[in-house]
DNA sequence: AACTTATCCAACCGCCGCTAC
DNA sequence: AGTAGCGGCGGTTGGATAAGT
């Protein structure tokens, strides 16, 4: 393991700390519960161990289709993954993750981007005069080549990733939410994308000003999602 | 059976934001 | 305004175990 593993004992004296004391109050437990770890390791051990009602086991079908389409949404932020996986820590999912998901899906974005390129052929960017309100323009944006290159020609945006994308034929796109900026959408519904999404867009807000946890607080996805 | 390699997952570490002083 | 202390989070590590040779 990681670390020194936790005694039967250990978990006992955290556990009865616990239940006298409450949660919270990391700083002291280790004290009032007689016991060598720092406040952290205390935290995580009843967190991730010796809560109540923590799920273990396999994660189900339903568990992992989640798992997917939040993080397209939230990307690494378990925590907030995990709070919608009830029973589930955020150690499990991130763990979760990094054994099984994030290869799965690394080897079908691969076989995704060769189909994709398949048959067609690759339009690189060419070097081009651009002239000085261009260049302003530019300067005021991110670089392009962190946000996706646009081919003004034919219509078409590349991002980050090599996947192009029409915009005119976004609405039946695989990320329906994608914009033009080459912002990774999602598959929700557009009312609940649109009041975040278009604002960010459009630049009135930077993506800064965001408040994740506020956007999720009264979403259902096991119900947005199945719908 | 012995050894090597891959996988899993509990635990640790460092950083961040918030709060109190 | 600066700083110390705290809870919380995500990334990483490394031991245990399974699978392969």
């Amino acid at each position: 393991m990681g670390g020194v593993a936790w005694t039967e004992e250990e978990d006992y004296l955290l556990k009865k700390c616990i239940q006298q004391y409450g949660e919270g109050k990391w700083h002291r437990i280790p004290l009032l519960a007689g016991l060598n770890r720092c406040r952290k390791s205390c935290r995580l051990r009843w967190l991730n161990y010796l809560r109540p009602n923590i799920k273990r086991g396999n994660f189900t079908d339903e568990e992992v289709e989640m798992i997917v389409k939040l993080h397209k949404l939230l990307g690494n932020r378990w925590s907030l993954i995990a709070g919608r996986l009830p029973g589930r820590t955020a150690n499990d999912v991130k763990n979760y993750w990094n054994c099984h998901l994030s290869k799965k899906l690394n080897a079908q974005e691969a076989e995704d981007h060769r189909e994709l390129t398949k048959d067609v052929q690759v339009i690189r960017p060419q070097p081009r005069n651009i002239g000085s309100s261009s260049m302003k323009r530019m300067s005021q944006s991110e670089s392009p080549t962190d946000q996706g290159v646009q081919q003004e020609n034919i219509g078409v945006t590349f991002d980050a990733g090599g996947q192009s994308h029409n915009p005119e034929s976004q609405q039946e796109s695989m990320y329906p939410g994608l914009n033009q900026q080459g912002m990774v959408g999602c598959e929700f519904p557009m009312d609940f994308q649109l009041e975040g999404f278009e604002t960010m867009a459009s630049g009135e807000g930077s993506s800064s000003q965001w408040n994740w946890d506020d956007l999720f607080l009264d979403m259902d996805p096991y119900n947005e999602f199945s719908s």
